[in-house]
RNA sequence: AGAUCCGUAGCUCAGCCUGGUUAGAGCACUACACUGAUAAUGUAGGGGUCAGCAGUUCAAAUCUGCUCGGGUCUACCA
């Protein structure tokens, strides 16, 4: 390795420089695949990247969950195991499609007219990489080490032919079945909707319709006796609220006829109704009451929490209303007033009740019902949890073809199916006067009449209808008709994930989830509340599934792989006659739409089989990865079996119920395993006012212009320090500032310190490492809180909190390292010669500044590697090319010594507090005083202030240092109690025992001191007081300026003696012609000749301590003339001098 | 509607798990110092109903419950 003569020292710090350097630096010794095949051998570091789609162009989100990708993967490297980072893209789904879309101006009517599949699917293929020299960039700028020379690719053949065979294998095990449900349909565009589409803006839309509370008749028998029974004899009667009810009481009951109350926003799906369903735990009540339209008397059932939504109960408690409670006055004229409750019971009780159809036509009659449904028992009371009481009666009309709950429910208790709504959004024929009426206006008719309303009419002449009103709420409507949206039963291919439910949360629980929250709440929730997969999308660009079946759908077969497809394909050839071979060699073979759908199978029967046209969620692409990446079981079993499953992977927290859950089911399902051992899902970024980026609020940080501006390095330390990654992180350019300032200016300040007098005394690391033991207090000291740092780092990175280890790392660097470590030290490395003392300072220092470097290689790759190669290259301590080369610091806990650590912050503290003291009397820190009093409150305390004396009194430039001895009774002290020790003993004594030693004076602390404890009164009881039991610390030494912080106190002599002050005017003096010699543009090593024009006081001073002036600036003379007509005037303490500083030779 | 995260100084965040009596830091602001690291540094100052309410406790920013506000995901259902 070449090696430098001199550490390398710039001229200013700008990181987007050195990163392009170190760039160029990378790519010339392929640092990347270096770093990765050094490590051939060890124990492999699994990885997944999250593909992403290169369809859109990267934004600063996603510099921040690369930026944690990257850093685990480095930090694991360093921690010697081998990480591979294969790169991938998704290439599938909706959103390039919609980008084709709407770059062609179509839509997907046109698809197949104005355009063919095939050429539409062209263009997506070509739509999907467009950003891919962005992303590379990105990436590389970025300092994303991913191998992007081989990445996976989701519409490749290869990738397809493993998701096939995973979906064959599934379809083996009996996981993969289709069957109808019921999805968001749109009828003016004729197409299913996703969930995507459902949630682009502006898709829900506040919309009155015509609501109706329907009226069920029931039908009298075993199930519903109870109700009948309590209606002859009218309930049981004697708990009347109301007077004035004589009438009702007398009467007898007015009519058996019974209905159950069912509310609906939809009356087009009445027709289509087969059940009622109830809450199981639900209060039902049945009411003697009367229709409001009709004025007939009937008998209602419904939730007693809803009764005052249609009857008048202003002022009365719903809850103290019991069965035979009966109510008639006229309070309010909308709501009925008239009523009494015949019988109160739960849901559970009318479950399996019967009741009419509500509205039979021939297209509904039973024998059709029979015919789809055989066995089907439709019209009755059935039980559910879904049900609430927020809205309605607590009743739910259940049309199975419409609603999802309802589909569910009606499935469980097979009622069967109707639909009696078409594709387009009409009625069928057979409905009478209802027939082929459509049941939205989806065709904007200018005369359209609403059928709902109809419908409603129609009820209320026949009694069957108990309310209907005009209702608003928020319903989908479809983003590209703007008709609303319904809700219609589909043929769709389910993945029975529910199948594995408890498996797959069993698993879950093995899984280290940051934060471990979104684990346990958001990801256990969603896998307890699991429904199987639907896989299927009416769609063109994407992975066709790979089933075939015959016409008449008796046959079907599931391929799971290219050959297989081609036998199928062959076969079918010889026996029908067909040419389908040639479309299936390596070259022309395509596994996309149209081509897929061209191929005939033939099934066992000879009958030809064609594709189902579905696709699949593009979720099974990228849940797959970690097979089809491999081309898995294809080949590359090698491959796949030494990355599975994933050590870790990482995203955003949005891939919650998207990545991490499709990897994880694919993975429970198939292989009885988890796919990632570990997970860190990030927070989102958010713009500064903590308002989500987006194109529209054009509040999108650009991070190309961020890295260009401000430095990858910067960058990335802000986003990870700023906030923990699963927080949401209000991105704030102002922060990247204050970090390129403040860390990265600090440690390059730092480095720029070590290098100037390193290459002055050319210090190379060459003597022999000087054992810790040997070296200065504040060496040893430096030294063991940059381990104890290490020691940090290395569990907080272990632990995934890459957020705590950079803010461990940079308390470090500026408070220790630079405020005062180098502070403190500056002179050792400028003043004397080239000796043991100085030796140990650059030893010192460069180990700190060398570790830092590796500390922080993960998280800022750039400048950590520029420093860190600028060090070697002198140094050649490391046989490496690269800091991302080298292993990770680890702790050598020998060195670390708490109690010196302890010390160094008393000696910081005191240091503080008497600096504080110069400012308040106004006395600068070049003139020296004499003294500086502590109390010492023990003896440990005085031996550890002893050890850090010199320091302090460096720091704050007084003589001496004297120490007030526990016992004396000089200071004035004061008291309060130990909380913790005295709040277990006491308890609710504390208030009297915390007042009592408030009163305290110095006699009484005294001799608690003495005594070792004390006796105090409280409340009659005796309570005796032990030392431990309170805090006793120094406040205030009569005659002397004092301040503290905790227990510490400082006292300072500001007495100012002649000597004193000649020594202030000496040090004052140096520190002028210092200047003068700084802007003079000498060098540090120029010796210089003096002459001064002083006065007598002055001059005295100056003359006193010519040997110190000398040493200090450098000078081999110190002349006093009587007068310097031409020399620079400076000003010593408000006295004026001219001096003349000349350079020798 | 459900789940989850968040709410502490003008801004960005610690502290909360494990309760303890003056709630911290950085930035910004103001003033004064320092100066062979100088696009640094020190000292001092102002700035807080710890989102709100209730509870547990001798003691609550910290534990519990509810409410409000913000984000995300899921759902949208009569």
């Amino acid at each position: 390795m070449a090696m430098n003569a001199k550490y390398r020292e710039f001229t200013g710090l700008n990181l987007p420089a050195f990163e392009q350097e170190v760039l160029a630096n990378w790519t010339e010794k392929q640092a990347f695949e270096k770093s990765v095949s050094l490590r051939d051998g060890t124990v492999p570091f699994v990885f997944y990247e999250g593909p992403p789609s290169a369809n859109g162009m990267p934004g600063i989100h996603h510099v921040i969950s690369r930026t944690l990708k990257d850093l685990v993967c480095r930090y694991k490297t360093m921690k010697g195991f081998q990480v591979k980072r294969k790169g991938g893209w998704d290439t599938h789904g909706l959103p390039i499609e919609l980008g084709v879309e709407k770059e062609l101006g179509i839509t997907k009517e046109d698809i197949g007219k104005k355009i063919s599949v095939e050429e539409y699917n062209a263009k997506c293929r070509e739509a999907v990489l467009r950003y891919k020299d962005k992303w590379d960039e990105i990436t590389k700028k970025m300092g994303y080490w991913v191998d992007l020379n081989d990445p996976y690719i989701t519409f490749k053949n290869d990738y397809i032919e493993t998701l096939w065979w995973l979906l064959s294998e599934l379809y083996k095990k009996g996981l993969l079945y289709e069957s109808v449900s019921i999805q968001p349909y749109s009828p003016a565009a004729g197409t299913g909707l996703s969930s995507h589409e459902l949630n682009q803006p502006g898709t829900y839309k506040d919309v009155k319709d015509t609501s109706a509370v329907a009226m069920f008749k029931a039908i009298r028998n075993a199930k519903s006796e109870f109700l009948f029974k309590a209606i002859e004899t009218r309930g049981s009667s004697d708990n009347t609220q109301i007077s004035n009810v004589q009438q009702l009481l007398d009467a007898k009951p007015q009519t058996s006829d019974t209905f159950f109350l069912a509310w609906t926003t939809t009356p087009w799906t009445l027709p289509s109704n087969l059940g009622l369903t109830v809450g199981p735990n639900i209060d039902y009540v049945l009411v003697e009451t009367y229709n409001p339209y009709l004025h007939v008397p009937i008998n209602v059932v419904l939730a007693k929490q809803l009764l005052n939504k249609y009857f008048d109960l202003t002022d009365i408690d719903i809850n103290s209303i019991k069965t035979g409670f009966a109510l008639d006055s006229h309070i309010d004229t909308k709501k009925i007033s008239k009523l009494k409750i015949l019988a109160e019971f739960k849901g559970s009780d009318i479950e399996g009740c019967e009741y009419e159809q509500l509205l039979p036509y021939e297209a509904n009659s039973p024998k059709v019902i029979e015919e789809l449904t055989p066995g089907a028992k439709p019209f009755r009371v059935l039980v559910d949890s879904f049900v609430t009481t927020e809205d309605g009666t607590g009743i739910v009309h259940t049309a199975p073809a419409f609603g999802a709950d309802d589909f569910k429910v009606g499935k469980k208790y097979n009622i069967g199916i109707l639909t009696m709504v078409d594709r387009q959004g009409k009625f069928v024929d057979g409905l009478g006067e209802f027939s082929n009426r459509y049941v939205k206006n989806y065709k904007d008719e200018k005369d359209y009449v609403d059928v709902n309303v109809d419908i409603s009419v129609k009820l209320k002449k026949e009694n069957r209808a108990f309310k209907v009103e005009k209702y608003e709420h928020s319903y989908p409507h479809c983003w590209r008709t703007d008709k609303p949206v319904l809700y219609y039963p589909l043929d769709a291919w389910f993945i029975k994930t529910t199948a594995i439910k408890d498996r797959m949360v069993e698993l879950n629980k093995t899984i280290n989830w940051k934060p471990k929250s979104t684990g346990e709440g958001r990801f256990g929730n969603w896998l307890e509340n699991m429904v199987d997969w639907n896989l299927s999308r009416s769609r063109y660009w994407g992975t066709p599934l790979p089933i075939w079946r015959t016409d008449d759908g008796e046959e079907e077969v599931c391929i799971g792989s290219v050959e297989e497809l081609r036998a199928g394909a062959r076969k079918a050839d010889e026996v029908l006659g067909l040419a389908q071979s040639s479309k299936l060699t390596a070259d022309s073979l395509d596994l996309h739409k149209p081509y897929v759908d061209e191929i005939i199978l033939l099934s066992p029967s000879g009958k030809p089989m064609k594709r189902v046209p579905d696709l699949i969620d593009v979720w099974f692409d990228s849940g797959a990865m970690p097979y089809a990446q491999w081309h898995y079981p294809f080949g590359n079993k090698e491959d796949f079996k030494n990355a599975f499953p994933a050590d870790f992977i990482a995203e955003g927290v949005d891939q919650t119920r998207g990545w991490f859950y499709t990897l994880h089911a694919i993975a429970c399902l198939l292989f009885d395993s988890v796919a990632y051992k570990t997970v860190v899902s990030n927070g989102l970024v958010l713009d500064k006012n903590g308002n989500k980026m987006s194109k529209r609020l054009g509040n999108v940080v650009n991070p190309f212009e961020t890295i260009e501006k401000f430095g990858a390095d910067a960058t990335r330390w802000y986003l990870i320090t700023n906030a923990s990654p699963w927080d949401n992180l209000k991105f704030d350019i102002e922060g990247i500032k204050e970090v390129q300032r403040k860390f990265f200016g600090t440690l390059y300040n730092t480095y720029q310190f070590f290098a100037l007098y390193s290459n002055v005394d050319g210090f190379a690391f060459k003597e022999a490492y000087i054992p810790v033991s040997e070296r200065p207090e504040i060496d040893r000291w430096i030294l063991s809180s940059l381990n104890t740092v290490v020691k940090k780092v290395n569990e907080y990175m272990d632990d995934y909190e890459p957020t705590q280890a950079g803010r461990v790392i940079e308390d470090f660097v500026d408070e220790h390292l630079s405020n005062w470590y180098v502070r403190l030290c500056r002179r050792r490395f400028w003043k004397g010669e080239y000796e043991q003392d100085k030796i140990c300072a650059y030893q010192t220092l460069y180990e700190c500044l060398e570790t830092i470097t590796r500390l922080i290689a993960p998280i800022s790759p750039f400048f950590s590697d520029a420093v860190f190669q600028n060090l070697n290259a002198v140094t050649g301590r490391f046989n490496a090319e690269s800091v991302h080369h080298v292993d990770f610091p680890v702790a050598n806990e020998s060195v670390i010594d708490e109690l010196l650590e302890e010390r160094m912050q008393l000696a910081q503290d005191a240091s503080s507090l008497v600096l504080s003291l110069r400012k308040k009397v106004n006395i600068k820190v070049r003139q020296p005083l004499q003294k500086v009093l502590i109390p010492a409150l023990s003896a440990s305390m005085k031996e550890q202030l002893q050890k850090v004396e010199d320091l302090v009194k460096a720091e704050v430039n007084v003589k001496e240092i004297e120490y007030l001895s526990p016992d004396n009774t000089f200071i004035s002290k004061k008291i309060k109690p130990n909380f913790v020790a005295l709040g277990k003993k006491l308890g609710p004594k504390m208030k009297a025992v915390s007042a009592a030693l408030a009163q305290f004076t110095q006699e009484d602390i005294a001799l608690l001191e003495k005594e070792g404890q004390y006796n105090l009164p409280v409340d009659g009881e005796p309570v005796i007081l032990q030392t431990t039991d309170v805090e006793i610390s120094s406040e205030d030494i009569p005659g002397w300026t004092v301040a503290n912080k905790g227990s510490l106190t400082v006292a300072v002599d500001v007495t100012i003696t002649p000597e004193l002050e000649a020594e202030g005017n000496a040090r004052e003096f140096v520190n002028r012609i210092q200047k003068i010699r700084k802007d003079s543009g000498f060098e540090l090593t120029d010796r210089v000749s003096l002459k001064v024009a002083a006065a007598n006081g002055m001059k005295d001073s100056l003359a006193q301590f010519k040997d110190y002036i000398c040493a200090e600036i450098l000078a081999d003379s110190l002349d006093f003339e009587a007068e310097i007509p031409d020399g620079i005037q400076i000003d010593i303490n408000d006295v004026l001098l001219n001096v003349i500083v000349l350079k020798k030779g």
